[in-house]
DNA sequence: TGAAAGATTCGCT
DNA sequence: GCGAATCTTTCAG
């Protein structure tokens, strides 16, 4: 079988705008569901997307996520219905994305992590300071400047209109990997990392990104 | 009012 | 591979 170009062409002809009732509500499926589709960022001068290819769930329950005690002015997004944007500041430099899941007041969601590179590849390299295509988008913090995602965003919906969208170009996910997540001290042990293995611009230390599952 | 933690990144060795 | 940089939010006293 040869080996294609990571970037992928021939993809199902129409792609989709997805609105929100087109999005899994519960916070796994949600962050499976989101490895493969195409984030696009509207509203600049010149649009950016990239094709999903690394999240994390933060589930109901769960100690590592922001909404474990309670509500508060910062991580109020993440009790929005699910489809909502919810950014962050982490260690005071880098912005974290992410989409609310659950029911309105539950408080839960999924971390998109990385992105592989589609349109707009120019304006990324301009924002990011560097030339290397590969950190363009790999980390949280490194996709969000990329994109030009900041806190003016939090607690707008995902959909047609929105700065953010969610687009469905029918693109086949060929193998869905799963790993313990990066960076948390609380439950550490849950495997709630989901990413495309053998793609480059996934984060995080190699050997968790070799396992298929 | 003060202190500590945090879903990271980058540069240097 | 390791450690510093960096600053906002939250919680305790």
């Amino acid at each position: 079988m040869s080996r294609r170009s990571l970037i992928s062409r021939d993809v199902a002809s129409s792609p989709r705008v997805l609105t929100r009732a087109d999005l899994p509500s519960e916070t796994v499926a949600l962050a499976r569901f989101l490895v493969g589709k195409v984030i696009v960022r509207t509203g600049l001068e010149e649009r950016l997307s990239g094709r999903i290819v690394e999240t994390e769930a933060y589930p109901l329950g769960d100690d590592a996520c922001h909404a474990r005690s309670g509500r508060t002015a910062r991580n109020a997004s993440l009790f929005l219905p699910h489809g909502h944007i919810y950014v962050y500041r982490a260690y005071g430099i880098s912005m974290m994305l992410n989409v609310s899941s659950e029911p309105e007041h539950a408080g839960a969601g999924v971390l998109i992590r990385a992105l592989e590179p589609i349109d707009g590849l120019e304006a990324m390299h301009r924002r990011r300071g560097i030339d290397d295509v590969y950190r363009l988008t790999r980390g949280p913090g490194c996709l969000a400047q990329a994109m030009q995602i900041d806190l003016t965003l939090d607690g707008l919906a995902y959909g047609p209109g929105s700065p953010l969208s969610i687009l469905d170009d029918g693109y086949d996910t060929p193998r869905l990997g799963q790993s313990t997540r990066i960076g948390i001290t609380r439950n550490a042990d849950a495997a709630l990392r989901y990413f495309i293995p053998g793609n480059r611009w996934v984060s995080g230390p190699a050997r968790l990104n070799r396992s298929g599952g």
